[in-house]
RNA sequence: GCGGCCAUGGCGAAGUGGUUAACGCACCGGAUUGUGGCUCCGGCAUUCGUGGGUUCGAUUCCCACUGGUCGCCCCA
């Protein structure tokens, strides 16, 4: 075989396709019940805004961007998240001199080069919503709860929410300068990334996964603690608010988040049980509008990785009710009931049903096999006999009911059927 | 980026240093006249990820590459 899929990508296919949609359709459900409006940016941006936006000390922007030149010599990168592209186009399109605030969703591909795994592509999908404009807690709390409804109507039930919050500039360097005083004396027990960590981002020491630096850190300064006279109280109304809107939520002060523009809320979704991966996450940015060249405007969100939900959602188990099977199968014998069958099958489609023929030329057993193959619910078959009558064979393949009606009578018959 | 494991037809999967590469599923055709899901019969890899090497001879041994997968890192 000449050519393959590059490597962390993946054609989705007839079978799988469905469920993409299906997850889909409800992001979008959801999004226009709570008032969100979608937005379309590019696929790739300038490098620069993804450094700045995202952080130039992440491992995002440190080792997994697709970074190219273009014939115009222009540093252009495949958009590896997608709030910066959303709050680019929030500033350059002005939509902060409107109304505020923002609320904006995206669906669409990310692009990061990593090593694939399970639930890791090179090229994968993010749902996510963005709101500028409102420093109110309770929007934090709105978009924890899309979120979680998000998961709840594909029919994961079982997400739980790990709730943090960072601080914001003024309190985190206090947090910062405790938790460096309470790791030194110690860093011989770190690990060698955390021991990096320690001047560069020691907050990130908190969530290590190593044995040695949780021991560590379970007794380290806690950023809640030192939040400050903001942070603090709109952390405690977060919340409050998710207590009103019955999101089960728990805190987790260990967790912090990977890219640098969050302040203050952080949080994740995360699937109960041993595996329990994390299906998405989000936070609030307050300083990122103004980062990108925009005015100080604050502004939350959440992503969610397709990927992570359709493969949570194999691995539970969890049936969606999918449609499948098309609605009429038309069987034709002979070369003249092949003709009428052509503008018949229209009739059928314009009605708005599912309509599909034989285009292989089987014989009337093939044909049969074909429509069961297909899961039709009804085959019409129309043969020298029937068209002689102007009449035509009606089979219910689910009882195996057949009988024979008048050829305009079809799609009436099968459209009456079809609502049982 | 690092470490482990793996790579045979559309899919799953056996197999051997040497002149036919099992089997199951799927697919195609057939089992008297125009009827599916069950059964039966027949067909379906000049070829064993790619490229080198060892050998009289490799799908089977060695190396590299590519890809997959799991763990680490990180995240969605």
């Amino acid at each position: 075989m000449k050519f393959r899929i590059p490597r962390g990508t993946a054609d989705l296919l007839p079978g799988q396709v469905e469920k993409w949609q299906y997850v889909e359709e409800k992001a979008r459900e959801l999004c226009r019940r709570y008032h969100f409006s979608e937005v379309r940016t590019p696929l790739f941006e300038q490098t620069e805004l993804f450094q700045r936006g995202v952080g130039e000390t992440t491992d995002i922007v440190e080792k997994e961007m697709y970074t190219f030149e273009d014939r115009g010599g222009r540093k252009l990168t495949l958009r590896p998240e997608g709030t910066a592209s959303v709050v680019r186009s929030f500033v350059e399109n002005k939509m902060y001199a409107e109304p505020q605030p923002t609320k904006l969703y995206y669906i669409g591909p990310m692009f990061r080069y990593e090593r694939p795994q399970a639930g890791r592509q090179r090229q994968f999908h993010q749902y996510g919503v963005e709101v500028f404009g409102t420093l109110e807690p309770s929007v934090d709390a709105e978009i924890i709860d899309l979120g979680y409804r998000f998961y709840t109507s594909v029919g994961l039930t079982d997400v739980q929410v790990e709730l943090n919050s960072v601080g914001c500039p003024q309190c985190r360097p206090e947090h910062r300068a405790a938790l460096v005083d309470y790791l030194t004396p110690r860093k011989e027990e770190l690990c060698k990334d955390c021991l990096s960590r320690l001047d560069r981002n020691p907050m990130r020491i908190l969530d290590c996964k190593n044995e040695s630096c949780r021991r560590l850190t379970e007794e380290a300064p806690k950023m809640i603690d030192y939040l400050c006279h903001d942070c603090g109280p709109h952390f405690e109304a977060v919340q409050e608010n998710l207590k009103l809107l019955e999101v089960p939520f728990r805190i987790d002060t260990r967790m912090v988040r990977g890219l640098d523009y969050y302040t203050q809320t952080a949080f994740e979704y995360v699937l109960k049980g041993k595996g329990g991966g994390s299906l998405g996450g989000g936070g609030r940015y307050n300083g990122l509008v103004e980062e990108v060249g925009g005015p100080d405007m604050p502004g939350v969100g959440f992503a969610v990785g397709l990927e992570r939900v359709i493969l949570a959602l194999d691995e539970k188990g969890v049936e969606l009710p999918l449609q499948q099977g098309v609605d009429c199968f038309l069987i034709t014998l002979g070369a003249e009931a092949k003709k009428q069958g052509v503008t018949l099958l229209r009739k059928l489609r314009d009605a708005g049903l599912s309509a599909e023929r034989d285009t292989m030329d089987r014989k009337m057993k093939g044909q049969m096999k074909a429509a069961d193959r297909l899961k039709a619910s009804f085959v019409a078959i129309l043969g020298e006999n029937e068209l002689k009558e102007n009449r035509i064979g009606v089979k219910n393949m689910a009882t195996g009911h057949q009988e024979t009606i008048c050829l305009d009578k079809l799609v009436d018959y099968i459209r009456e059927a079809r609502k049982s």
